[in-house]
DNA sequence: AGCACGCCGACT
DNA sequence: GTCGGCGTGCTC
């Protein structure tokens, strides 16, 4: 047999299959993760095709295959051509589009290790305590050989062969394991006789089956009571995968309550799915989603299938993961980013050997190792994060219905605003459309008042907050209900800027203003996370007029300190939660009601149930919508709607005051009154006429480098090249650029972008991917970008 | 991605 | 004459 192997490196020049020799003792299949020569060393590959030896002639001579690496984190076929698929669309290189699917990115590691090669060599050279190291341990890896007797002087030995130094490559996929106590016998009367604390941990082993020795060192047995036990022969210990979800029983508390006519609809048409559709379920806020996602997991289950549930990142510790958990217990594995590569990998075994039945997760969840999909849902499915912002740059909703397509099973698309894209493919009958309209229970669509900041300002109020939102606050607070602010920028002033000669501050290695933190009283780029202090004089005149224009979440949290002293106030942005995700600590205490006011970014937006909100105050409803990008106005509308979304879940009616210098603007309009159709509507309209997705196709190539007259070079080959293909083959394609970025300059880097756009991209792709001229460093290929 | 190969300038 | 810079090309 041959085989057809992608090498797993990320060189992007390399996007071809190698063939080896399948030697005959070697069991080996599609997907295998196998180790194999390539030039002058060894690298781990993945088998993408097998054929008969005599299928191929080949002018060069092929290599075995050396061995295999693992066949129990290897591939499905489906995962092989999904990755395959991911390579064409998205312009990646094959070994990017398998990583995805890969917890460990590399299965092998090389280790360095050092022997002595000629003793009396050694002892000339004053390696005397080298030798006397050596003596014992044979060899030891030149890493820790280095640190103890210096790089040099190692290096020095190696060179005068005195010392040899070999390379070896571990096997690096190993999977997490822990020792567990199981129950062996009982018939012990005697020998436990006067063991009190051993035969009570016998009973209960024997009653409560094997755990993890975590787990009765917890319940207070101590480690030598079990060792004793065990000499006993009584109980025994064995090594298990570790288990990443705790064997909590499921609680059959959270059982629905009567499912309302059209969560009933929805639930018998996806259930009866043959063909393998995509469905928008398309849902107010508040009409329940996760009680039909909840419903048709368990009748997939029911039929020995898998599902896979993809979440926005914020809502990972939310709400619906937890009561997922709650409904399927140790049937459900969640994917969030703080688990350890080793929890990662035993997930992703417990899903590949169907142990269960459920993945949840993130954006990359999409990925999971499933034998056997029968449900995909994505919730919130118009959110950005769905998208990749680095390469691969693919899009989670695209990978699902490739992966769904091969097992025929449905895609649920689950939103309040689903994107433009997906209305308008089940418009046209691409997917099949369900909709809830009306809230659970009947609980009414909050009412949402538009102010004219214009008018705001004419009245004489300068404040970030305008007097129908005061108002709307003080009766809030006095009703001991809660409130959600919104406002897109984070920081305290959004620039900083000299009075007498205009200089604004800017970031050193970025094309970007500097914003005033007052909490760590710095500037902060946010595009590469400078910190700098604070200028007392201008840096370019010299004067002391320096002062602070526009306004972020921090200004306004002191705002509102000032106006409600006894208020209780917390921010939600990237500052406040940090690195670790620590944003659904906070969003867990305001859901308490251990706060009563959140004020933060986009985040506040998305998909949370706070029943206690019954206000909510957009600050500056129409920051989205002036930036120079044609999705501008559906991102607006569904931040907007979204957000007033967030009230009146609970048993209090909502309130939602808009701020705006746009109130006539069709996408404020429209978000006010919740009204998707008409949004749609208008949108879909503009889009055909000036011929945006989803009429048209992007493909967006960004050329960056530090030399900006060798990026423009590139730049414009890039285009010639296009432009030349254009001609010769498909002038109904435009190629557009190159031109400067928004931003011009992040980390140093300058940026440029040239623009695809048609109707079928396809053939133009195909060149893309085969001209090696696109795949170099400082070049970015995006498909369907979103930025 | 690595690494060999090869072509050129600058040194013991 | 040799060392070393990095541009080019190859890996089944």
């Amino acid at each position: 047999m041959i085989a057809e192997v992608i090498i797993n490196i990320t060189a992007k020049r390399l996007q071809k299959t190698f063939s080896y020799i399948v030697p005959e003792e070697l069991f080996v299949r599609v997907g295998t993760r196998v180790l194999v020569p390539f030039g002058h060393r060894r690298e781990e590959g993945v088998i993408v095709a097998l054929h008969p030896a005599d299928s191929v002639q080949h002018d060069y001579v092929l290599k075995p295959i050396s061995s295999v690496l693992s066949v129990q984190t290897g591939f499905q076929e489906e995962m092989i051509a999904t990755a395959l698929w991911i390579s064409d669309y998205y312009l990646c290189s094959m070994s990017d589009s398998l990583r995805l699917f890969m917890i460990e990115k590399k299965g092998i590691v090389a280790h360095t290790y050092v022997t002595v090669e000629n003793r009396d060599m050694l002892l000339q050279l004053n390696g005397k305590n080298i030798w006397e190291y050596l003596e014992n341990k044979k060899n030891e890896e030149k890493k820790i050989l280095c640190n103890q007797f210096g790089q040099a002087f190692i290096e020095k030995l190696i060179e005068k062969h005195a010392l040899k130094e070999e390379k070896q490559l571990q096997n690096k996929i190993a999977d997490k394991t822990e020792k567990w106590l199981y129950f062996v016998d009982d018939d012990c009367q005697s020998i436990l006789k006067n063991r009190k604390k051993q035969m009570h941990l016998l009973a209960e082993l024997k009653e409560n089956g094997p755990a993890p020795l975590s787990f009765w060192i917890q319940k207070g047995y101590s480690r030598d009571i079990i060792q004793h036990l065990v000499q006993t022969k009584l109980a025994a210990i064995d090594i298990r995968l570790k288990q990443t979800v705790d064997l909590t029983e499921k609680e059959a508390a959270d059982k629905p309550w009567q499912l309302t006519p059209e969560q009933e609809h929805a639930v018998t048409v996806i259930k009866n799915d043959t063909k393998g559709s995509t469905y928008v379920l398309h849902g107010v806020t508040g009409s329940g989603k996760t009680e039909i996602y909840m419903d048709l997991a368990e009748q997939v289950i029911a039929r020995g299938r898998q599902v896979i549930v993809l979440v926005p990142e914020i809502a990972l510790t939310g709400q619906i993961v937890r009561r997922f958990i709650r409904r399927f217990g140790n049937d459900i594995v969640v994917m969030h980013s703080q688990l350890s590569k080793g929890e990662r990998q035993n997930n992703w075994l417990r899903m590949q050997k169907e142990e269960s039945h459920i993945c949840i997760g993130a954006r990359s969840a999409v990925f999971t190792a499933v034998s056997n999909l029968g449900l995909v849902i994505v919730d919130e499915a118009h959110d950005s994060s769905y998208k990749q912002d680095e390469t691969p740059r693919y899009h989670a909703v695209a990978v699902a219905r490739k992966r769904a397509s091969y097992y025929r099973c449905p895609v649920i698309l689950g939103s309040a605003t689903p994107s433009l894209d997906s209305y308008y493919r089940a418009q046209k009958g691409e997917y099949v459309l369900l909709e809830l309209s009306r809230r659970v229970q009947n609980k009414p669509l909050p009412d949402v008042r538009v102010v004219d900041m214009r008018e705001e300002l004419a009245r004489g109020n300068r404040s970030v907050i305008s007097d129908a939102l005061a108002t709307l606050l003080d009766q809030t607070l006095a009703c001991r209900q809660q409130a959600i602010i919104l406002l897109n920028r984070r920081g305290f002033s959004t620039f900083v800027m000299c009075r007498k000669c205009g200089y604004v501050v800017k970031c050193k290695t970025c094309d970007v203003a500097m914003v005033y933190h007052k909490s760590q009283h710095n500037l902060r780029c946010h595009y590469c996370d400078t910190e700098i202090p604070v200028p007392v004089v201008c840096p370019s005149c010299g004067s002391k007029y320096i002062k602070f224009f526009g306004t972020g979440t921090e200004k306004v949290e002191e705002q509102l300190h000032d106006r409600y002293p006894q208020a209780r106030i917390i921010r939600l942005d990237q500052d406040t939660t940090g690195r670790k995700n620590s944003g659904d600590k906070i969003i867990e205490a305001f859901r308490r009601h251990e706060y009563d006011i959140l004020l933060g970014t986009q985040m506040v937006a998305k998909g949370h149930d706070f029943p206690e909100v019954s206000a909510v105050g957009i600050l500056s409803a129409d920051s989205l919508l002036n930036l120079p990008v044609y999705w501008a106005g559906e991102r607006t509308f569904q931040l907007l709607t979204q957000a007033a979304g967030r009230s009146g879940r609970g048993n209090v009616p909502g309130h939602v005051v808009m701020q705006t210098y746009a109130p006539e603007h069709y996408v404020i309009q429209c978000s006010k009154y919740q009204d998707y159709k008409s949004f749609y509507e208008k949108e879909i309209s503009y889009r055909q006429e000036l011929l945006y997705p989803p009429f048209h196709q992007i493909v967006k190539i960004t050329v960056t480098y530090e030399d900006e007259s060798f990026m423009w070079k590139a730049g414009n080959r890039i285009f010639d090249l296009l432009a030349a293909w254009r001609l010769r083959y498909d002038q109904n394609i435009e190629i557009i650029g190159p031109y400067v970025d928004t931003i011009k300059k992040i980390r140093n880097k300058f940026r440029i972008i040239v623009l695809i756009k048609g109707a079928d991209l396809v053939k133009i792709k195909k060149y893309i991917k085969e001209e090696a001229e696109f795949h170099k460093t400082g070049i970015i290929i995006d498909v369907d970008p979103s930025i």
